[in-house]
DNA sequence: CGTAATCCTGACCATTTGGTCAAACTTATT
DNA sequence: AATAAGTTTGACCAAATGGTCAGGATTACG
């Protein structure tokens, strides 16, 4: 098997059991960290079966990130030039915290990989990133020229979005350690603050000298 | 050799030359991909003469981030309750982003930690940080109960300053890579946008409904 | 139902890696 | 200069790890 798309039904599965492996070994203890004993284990098959399916430990890795990339740019990728401005950029906030909520092991895989250099990731940043990230950003700055929101850095207006939701997957642990105790969920303070930061950051200045 | 100071002239040189070399090698490969070669080959040493000044892999790691976490918490720590509120927090924010700048070594060594869950400095973030962050945390409530700045949620403002300025270190192959060409240094740009960011978010509403 | 294709495994291998140790070499001290 | 204390190294080891392979088990299919 090389990197066709599974047929077989069996092929499905283990597959998908990988995958489902991997992200969780991987995202816990980086490439280097993570050990093809432990994929196979998580994922319910032996270590030469593991090498049945996938080549090497990198081919898994290369075939997870770039599976993942995608759904990681949805929220961006929905940002509507035909929505109200300021609304659609909370929104694009309120998607990349559920995220950080409900995926925290693909954020912290990515952020693993991105850390180190992106060693593995740095076609697909400088390209279909890139792109994706330039578009939008000529998409605020006709916001911006429109006087729909304030004036802003577009790239680093991007770049604090994903730092500021990111934070609370990638550095979960920190934020929950000094919240203290487990009974508080930070996600739901985090949204209220996060909206409160961007509506001030973004709402156009009117009436100002 | 056990955690004492070092105490003669080569134990003083070569310790140096172990975190100099520790702290560029875990930077760059994270703990489990950081190798004893590497970093005694780095620190122009023997294996067995580098396991004769520490005596394990863990034990270089451990010391490192504990030699660092001071510097690290020194930007916070410099948060004045007697320097007007705003700027206060502007010159930290500066002052933090300043160590991304001058130090993202250290900024990505504790990211990699901290992204695996943080299992050799759990205790120092649930004591000695907590501690400083709660503090810091309370001065903010105060400012605020005087009117002195809006109302935000102090530890969410902490770690959005955080998340926003480590982010220029942590992921700087990424923020290099989408704002394109190498001539671009992202620092003056990351001050303007931050400063910015933090002047709206903080600046008192006055004369609203 | 027979056979080809697919799937799986135990045994095995080479390399890497964290760590040890006895002995040799330096440096400081009297 | 003698000697003690501190420093360095080559050789070595056991465990972990990524990966291979020949053959056996299972599944799909005409």
């Amino acid at each position: 098997m090389t990197e066709q798309r599974p047929r077989t039904r069996i092929q499905k599965r283990n597959t998908a059991a990988i995958f489902e492996a991997a992200l969780e070994v991987f995202s816990q203890h980086g490439f280097r960290g993570a050990t093809l004993d432990q994929i196979a284990k998580a994922a319910g098959l032996s270590k030469p079966n593991l090498l049945y399916y996938f080549p090497s430990k990198e081919a898994i890795h290369v075939a997870l990130l770039s599976k993942l990339m995608d759904t990681w740019l949805d929220p961006l990728r929905a940002l509507d030039a035909d929505g109200e401005p300021i609304e659609e950029l909370l929104a694009y906030v309120r998607r990349k915290l559920q995220m950080s909520r409900d995926f925290p092991r693909e954020s912290r895989l990515f952020a693993n990989e991105i850390v180190q250099g992106a060693p593995r990731m740095i076609a697909a940043i400088e390209g279909e990133l890139k792109a994706l990230v330039d578009e939008k950003a000529a998409l605020i700055e006709g916001w911006i020229a429109a006087g729909k929101i304030a004036a802003v850095h577009p790239y680093h207006l991007i770049f604090s979005i994903w730092s500021l939701t990111q934070h609370y997957a990638d550095f979960d642990v920190q934020v929950r350690a000094i919240l203290g105790g487990e009974t508080v969920d930070p996600f739901p303070q985090a949204e209220e603050y996060l909206e409160t930061l961007f509506t001030r950051l973004l709402s156009p200045v009117t009436g100002q000298v």
